[in-house]
DNA sequence: CGTCTGTTTGAGCGCGTTCAATAATCGTGG
DNA sequence: CCACGATTATTGAACGCGCTCAAACAGACG
């Protein structure tokens, strides 16, 4: 069984096998390490369920393990010690954490819904590079594609509007959802607004000005439908109105 | 001599040997690469002069390069279509440019002073990677502290005041000046701006009350004197006034 | 000396914030 | 099932930080 944990965390994504998005990700693990070694993979690793709400990385505490996210959702952020938050990023299924630590952990994480992860120590993890240099490959290309999601916040952080974030928001959040028009959020007004840089209020209004705008439907307190796509690609890329 | 360019590149920063920086970061690649083996690296990198104000990367082309500066500094941002320009990090002395690049690249990169640079094609880097597995390492380890460096930024430009992205900035600067403190800056306020998600007369009003507050010195446009340390940290990290 | 570019300074404005009140949603127990 | 309290979201009114626009100033270079 833990054999099959660790290949579906490192391979496949748990819960949905039949889910696109996931299964892409998969793919290029899979085929860089040969079935008959998984088994030792599994050696290494753990699964392990967090509730939702639990807080499972500190910043500033070593950085003993590495994760995998097999199931649920995840919220990175960073403090100030006043308490003002940015979130740096949502974790969802199949990504993986703790890229950005050296020898302490350099964010904070916190189970968003119910989350189930697979769990890696930073030595066994060594072990397995020597073993497989293919996974080495496989993290720089993970924290080459962080780094390009990286540059693209710093651009929304710094230089968009409020319509802009929210925009660019739904459609980011649109590319992990499994159906494409309408979006489940699983993160509260003040986690979107500690995402985007913007208070709780201006989340609110912006996006009930979308909804007058017919730009979206807002089914449900977490549930979004995108009626004009066109429309919030432009403003997303900063060319709307 | 194109050996002992690459291993400058690699290993060392050319124009500064005693400079304790660069130096540091040498240590790192030139103790896993055997000093019989630098030679071959020679053969995959180039090494090439861009005059200041230089556009050497341009964003969405073909990534097909992969640099590391060895003398000078550049800007890398991003662009929004009606200008907008978020500069997403300065390049000195040592550091990789490239990263940021799956296909394309991800931003665009312009010399800032007159910069050296050691270019080495994708193409090569691969079979060096797979000839120099240390070398793979190296740059995940790189790519990890970048990855921390965009969560401080994120947290700066969701989070931060006027005064405590200035303060930010000028730590920042300090820790990569060979002189401790004063700075010489060789971007403008422009490009300030810019980097801290502000306009230019915020950046020019701010630091002219850093300089009534007696927290720096103003010598010269481009050379700042660092004269309280103590309450620029504090700032910096949100805790001042 | 004038020209050009980059910086500083001033005055007024506006986007997003702050503060405050109301409304919706969820969980819980009777 | 509804009543109740706690939490989260929405809406309104007023403020203020940083922006915009505009003019004056400084430095570099021919």
């Amino acid at each position: 069984m833990r054999t099959n944990d660790t290949v579906r965390a490192i391979g496949h994504c748990g819960q949905c096998e039949q889910c696109e998005h996931c299964s892409a990700r998969s793919q290029s693990i899979c085929s860089v390490i040969d079935q008959r070694d998984l088994h030792q993979l599994a050696l290494h690793s753990q699964k392990i369920e967090i509730p939702s709400g639990r807080c499972f990385i500190e910043e500033g505490e070593t950085a003993r393990d590495f994760f995998i996210v097999t199931d649920g959702h995840a919220k990175l952020f960073n403090l100030l010690p006043d308490g003002r938050r940015q979130i740096t990023g949502f974790a969802d299924c199949g990504q993986f954490l703790g890229l950005a630590s050296i020898e302490n952990y350099a964010f904070s994480a916190e189970a968003l819904t119910s989350l189930r992860v697979c769990r890696f120590s930073h030595i066994g993890m060594s072990l397995l590079k020597t073993q497989f240099p293919a996974l080495e490959r496989r993290l720089l290309e993970e924290a080459s594609s962080e780094l390009v999601r990286a540059q693209a916040r710093m651009l929304l952080l710094g230089r968009k509007t409020a319509r802009e974030r929210l925009a660019s928001f739904l459609l980011e959040r649109q590319e992990v959802a499994p159906r494409s028009d309408v979006l489940i959020l699983s993160m509260t007004r003040t986690d979107i607004a500690d995402y985007l840089g913007l208070t709780i209020e201006t989340v609110s209004r912006t996006l009930n000005a979308f909804r007058r705008d017919k730009l979206i439907e807002i089914d449900h307190i977490t549930s979004i439908k995108l009626l004009n796509l066109t429309e919030i690609r432009l403003l997303a890329d900063g060319e709307g109105f």
